[in-house]
RNA sequence: GCGGGCGUGGCGGAAUUGGCAGACGCGCUGGACUUAGGAUCCAGUGACUUCGGUCGUAAGGGUUCAACUCCCUUCGUCCGCACCA
């Protein structure tokens, strides 16, 4: 008899002998094939929520799996641990932010030991330790020393809140993506990545990724956004100047009747010198400059302007143009000017209506006359044909697209243009809780890299947290001053950091080598290692963490450090974690957790009661990985009914395993264990297709439910040892990937060694064929009988055996059989009038 | 506006290649055991029904012997991007 199912004690106990012996380390081992499992490392707010609970749970059953069929797996662990929550805490309570940070490591550590997770934790990463970010400066180095890291004064995103620059891609809807509060534009001299180089391979690439989601493909390829057409030059006469404009339209270049240009455009200052409403111009560009960024940029807003007076000349047919400036046009895409064609855009045509500009027709549907003033919008669709346009009248669209270009380039006025809304990386943040940029300004020598023997450049601590205070870095004597590593004259050091998001560019190769203190990692091993093999996590990075890692390893690969194009062979984005609960209005909604709707669920609460086993069944029970999981404490009650449910079956089944062979006679089973035994080859099967192609956690986990129940048949009656073994023995292998720690426990009562190191279960073909089948008997599509027929009777021998039937001649009694359809082992149809 | 999902019992979900809709779990109902049950075990559980059946996978239409699955139209909902010229 065993004792009665405790998690409380029995999770612990194993906990602590895995963690002594060692069980999840691994080493290069060329006998068996790699495979590398990972999961999204978190940031260190201190404790686990649900939604880490379920990343690395998933993570779990895959490195288990993966293992146990015979797999050298890489299940490594670590933290995100730069970041403004550590200095934020530093600002409001005075702890220091390393303190803060290796504090709240420590605890999510014990959390994450008390799920059970097979991480190798001696290969654990902070990004935020020296021996880390040492080589994070080292990287920003190697980008420099390739020209993909440059300073430049921009205009660039800035939240007053956090007191830093963002990236693009960290500007959620004109807000800040971590504190949500409305983004400004400040002209600022700032670091960049120069990611726009690889603009091109990053979105051809999207193809070698059949692993990952569409939907997170088709989000990078809308982000990089590449688009072709024509860039040409329009002289501006009264100026002696020309202006560019960049457009995917060239086949409604004979409809220019204005140009719009943006505000921050080069031109409206040569433009202010010598017109006479300069101050008029003026002061329409700082109205549209005292605009937030999500006014000014939403498609809704009012489109306004204002004309210079001045003219340009449209190259195609010799046609003047009014020069617009306008709050509608973005300064930093294309040439940051457009054309106005009122006829053909529906901007430009609002545009020119408001102000009285004038319009052209240049395109109609073919075989159709438009007229101009019957028309209320700009003929918008993307067929037609031509008018109005000099030699290219009459001529169909898109043959007239590549003809105008053609004209252009032969005529010297313009080229061929792929245009990417992909923009470069702003890396500089001004805060403190950062890898610094190794970066000294001389007097003299100007911008120099901190020479290599001379990093890390480490984190001084003699430095003033104040809130909104530019670059704390900058606040410290110690670290701001220092000597020109070429002349040794008096120089001073960069006091902005990197962005974290470039500590995360980079982690999971450090796992593949992070004890190196001569490299960032060692070439062979993460060749060995890397790619990743599945990574998994939240949908959130569809863009940010995803867009820059590839972006890393193709620089790295060109680099020669690495063989290989694309970091995360394939990648699960999993689902968040909802909750039901009642709003003010008292209406029951689900959202996802979170404290401020108070719908939390803690972690360590639900393992305390449950123990990590149930948690971590539940959460891969109730939803398939990609879905939302809605959580439901009942649905908890289950899993934990369930393994208590497998608890007292293997302790029923314990007395026969112990008397039972692996290898028996299988004649000798009655009809009640040759059923049990077909059920659990067939639940073999299942579970095995289920974990290694589908990902289907759920339904493996309801297979292995069905064949508890089958074995509850024998709860009162007696089974064959042999049997008994066998059953017991695949349950608990099938199980232990998933409940990790009940799995081990009752192995140990019945088997040697760990159940973690058994190879996966074989199932037995021959168990699953049945000699007799159920097939279904329709009538006209619909069931109308079932009867058992021999397996894999073929279809004319259904047919006749259908025909025979006495439902079927009831049925089918006085109408004219017109057809009848037999599909081995499933169904009859038959087609009577 | 553009792009991508999703829509199946009271609830979470299953149906992998077009072949028995609702596996498994939750909840609910009844029974057994019991001093007791919020433990356990067994059975039932889409709707309607004159108990023959009929209807049923967001709505409507189509293809097919056969449609949750394929095609068209519409609606709802969620997500991403959004004045990108």
């Amino acid at each position: 008899m065993i004792d009665k199912y405790s998690p409380q004690e029995i999770e612990k106990k194993w906990q602590d002998k895995w963690e002594a012996d060692n069980a999840y380390k691994v080493d290069i081992d060329n006998s068996k094939p790699k495979y590398y499992a990972l999961e999204m490392f978190p940031y260190p707010s201190g404790n686990l929520h649900m939604g880490h609970v379920r990343n690395y749970s998933i993570g779990d059953v895959v490195a288990r799996y993966k293992t146990m069929a015979g797999y050298n797996v890489l299940h490594p662990m670590g933290f995100d641990a730069f970041g403004m929550p550590a200095e934020n805490a530093a600002i409001s309570h005075g702890v220091k932010p390393s303190d803060w940070t290796f504090s709240n490591i420590k605890n999510m550590i014990r959390q994450l030991k008390s799920m059970g997770l097979a991480y190798d934790w001696d290969r654990e990463v902070e990004t935020c330790r020296a021996d880390y970010y040492r080589w994070t400066q080292w990287l920003f180095e190697l980008f420099y020393k390739r020209g993909l890291a440059y300073k430049k004064e921009a205009s660039v995103n800035w939240c007053d809140k956090c007191g830093t620059v963002l990236a693009n891609e960290q500007v959620i809807e004109g807000k800040c993506w971590r504190c949500d509060s409305d983004v400004q534009k400040k002209n600022l001299a700032q670091w960049f990545f120069k990611i726009t180089d690889y603009a091109d391979e990053l979105l051809a690439d999207l193809e070698k990724l059949p692993g990952w989601p569409n939907r997170v493909k088709t989000m990078q390829e809308n982000w990089i956004g590449r688009s072709e057409g024509l860039e040409f030059e329009l002289d501006v006469p009264e100026l002696g100047e020309k202006l560019a404009v960049y457009t995917t339209r060239p086949d409604t270049a004979f409809g220019i009747t204005f140009m719009a240009l943006a505000p921050e455009h080069p031109l409206v200052e040569k433009i202010c010198k010598v017109s006479p409403k300069a101050a008029e111009i003026k002061a329409f560009c700082e109205r549209v400059h005292s605009q937030s960024e999500i006014e000014r940029t939403s498609s809704e807003s009012e489109k306004e302007g204002i004309f210079t007076g001045i003219y340009c000349i449209n190259p195609f047919n010799g046609n003047k143009a009014q020069i617009w400036v306008t709050n509608y046009v973005l300064a930093d895409y294309g040439t940051g000017a457009i054309m106005g064609v009122p006829s053909g855009d529906q901007r430009d045509w609002m545009f020119a209506t408001k102000y009285g500009i004038d319009i052209i027709l240049t395109l109609q549907p073919e075989g159709q006359q438009l007229k101009l003033e019957e028309m209320t919008a700009a003929y918008v669709e993307k067929d037609g044909e031509l008018v109005n346009s000099g030699k290219f009248t009459g001529m169909e669209m898109h043959k007239a697209m590549k003809a105008i270009i053609e004209e252009a380039e032969a005529q010297g006025f313009g080229k061929r243009k792929v245009n990417y809304r992909l923009r470069d990386w702003l890396i500089s943040r001004q805060r403190y809780w950062g890898a610094p940029i190794p970066v000294i300004y001389c007097d003299k020598c100007g911008e120099q890299l901190v020479p290599e023997e001379d990093l890390p450049v480490l984190l001084p601590e003699d430095v003033e947290f104040k809130q909104g205070a530019l670059s704390p870095l900058s606040t410290s004597k110690s670290f701001n001053e220092c000597k020109c590593p070429k002349c040794g004259g008096h120089a001073h050091r960069e006091t902005d950091t990197m962005d974290t998001f470039i500590c995360s560019s980079w982690y999971y190769f450090r796992y593949a080598d992070p004890h190196n203190d001569k490299l960032p990692f060692d070439r062979d091993k993460v060749n060995y290692w890397n790619p990743v093999d599945q990574y998994i996590g939240g949908i959130e990075h569809a863009i940010l963490h995803l867009l820059y890692s590839r972006f890393f390893t193709k620089v790295l690969r060109d680099a020669k450090m690495l063989d290989f194009d694309e970091p995360f062979t394939n990648l699960m984005t999993q689902g968040m974690v909802i909750k039901g609960y009642t709003d003010k209005d008292g209406h029951y909604v689900k959202a996802k957790m979170s404290k401020s709707l108070g719908n939390v669920v803690s972690p360590e609460e639900i393992i305390e009661k449950y123990g990590a086993d149930t948690a971590r069944l539940f959460i891969l029970f109730a939803s398939p990985v990609d879905r939302d999981l809605d959580w439901s404490d009942e649905g908890v009650q289950g899993s934990f009914r369930f393994l208590n449910r497998v608890w007292r079956i293997i302790d029923i089944f314990s007395e026969a395993i112990k008397k039972g062979s692996i290898s028996y006679d299988v004649n000798s089973l009655n009809a009640d264990e040759v059923e049990l035994r077909r059920i659990l080859h067939k639940t073999i099967k299942k579970v095995t297709e289920d974990l290694r192609d589908r990902f289907a956690f759920n339904t493996a986990i309801s297979t292995l439910m069905e064949l508890v129940n089958a074995m509850h048949v024998f709860q009162s009656k007696p089974i064959n040892p042999n049997l008994a073994l066998e059953t017991g023995q695949a349950l608990l292998k099938m199980l232990a990937p998933f409940v990790p720690h009940i799995a081990e426990e009752l192995w140990s009562h019945l088997f040697e060694g760990s159940v973690y190191k058994q190879s996966w279960v074989e199932f037995d073909s021959t168990a699953i064929v049945e000699e007799e089948v159920e097939i279904v008997l329709q009538i006209n599509g619909k069931v109308r009988d079932r009867v058992k027929v021999p397996a894999n009777l073929d279809k004319s021998a259904i047919e006749k055996a259908a025909l025979e039937l006495p439902r079927a001649k009831e049925l089918t009694e006085g109408k004219k059989i017109v057809k009848v359809i037999a599909v081995p082992n499933k169904l009859v149809n038959i087609v009577a009038k």
